[in-house]
This record gives structure tokens, C-alpha cells and sequence, in this order.
DNA sequence: ACCGTGACGGCGA
DNA sequence: TTCGCCGCCACGG
């Protein structure tokens, strides 16, 4: 890929394929980490969590586009709250995706199982 | 090699 | 429906 290009550290094996599998998400729609985890063959979305967190590759892999299972936007940039999470919000809606009032993603935007 | 940490998720209360 | 607890598993100290 491209965008793996060397900065500062190389890529786990799990790490590149999580990346990988981001990158494949299509502008204007959403997935979420669990989704990414079973399509690499994880069990756990918590470690897809762990390897997007310090995403090095952004925005060449749309990490803003991984959200939570429920909906709910989960983190950005290593936060999991607080302003930034604005702007995480922003970029999808920029994108086109819609929000409930609750500040869910609308599930017709989600796309859990491949 | 062991142990704590975390951008998650399912389930019971 | 929301909240808390616990299982998940890769990473770094």
C-alpha cells in the first residue's frame, strides 16, 4: 500500500492489516471496529481499537470512518472524548453520513457485516 | 516471559 | 434504554 510508508515505526503484521482494511472503507459510508476485526480474522475489536489509535497513516486511512458498534462515535486521535470528537463528527457529516439525535450514526450508513 | 492498558462489544440488571 | 461488569487480544514496559 501506499500509504505504509515508514515514519516512525514499521507495522505489526495485525497493525498493517487492520490499516488495510480501513483504507477499503468507501467515502460516505461507515464501519465499525468489530466489523474490521472479523474481516482480518480477530476476535477482538479492542485491538483494532489499539492499532487505529495511534494511526499513523492519517488521513491517507480513514480512521474517522471506524466507529463504535452502537453507533456511537468512539475515539479520535487517541481521545474518547472532548473536542476533537467534534471533528470527528464533522468529517462524516462532510461526507454526507447523518447523525440521530442521540448522536449515533444512522445504522443505514453502517456497514457491520461485509 | 509476565502484566497492565485500552479509539471495543455483548449481556445482565 | 442506559449502566456496569467482564471477556476479548495485541502492544509495550
Amino acid at each position: 500500500m501506499t500509504f505504509m510508508r515508514q515514519t516512525a515505526k514499521t507495522p505489526t503484521d495485525f497493525e498493517s492489516r487492520v490499516y488495510e482494511a480501513a483504507a477499503k472503507i468507501p467515502h460516505g459510508s461507515v464501519t465499525t471496529y468489530g466489523a474490521i476485526a472479523s474481516a482480518i480474522g480477530s476476535g477482538s475489536a479492542r485491538a483494532v481499537g489499539q492499532a487505529l489509535r495511534k494511526n499513523p497513516f492519517a488521513p491517507e486511512v480513514p480512521c474517522h470512518r471506524v466507529v463504535r458498534s452502537d453507533g456511537s462515535l468512539g475515539g479520535f486521535f487517541g481521545k474518547t472524548s472532548g473536542a476533537i470528537l467534534t471533528r470527528k463528527r464533522s468529517l462524516l457529516e462532510g461526507e454526507g453520513v447523518c447523525f440521530d439525535t442521540a448522536g449515533r450514526v444512522e445504522e443505514r450508513f453502517l456497514k457491520r457485516k461485509p
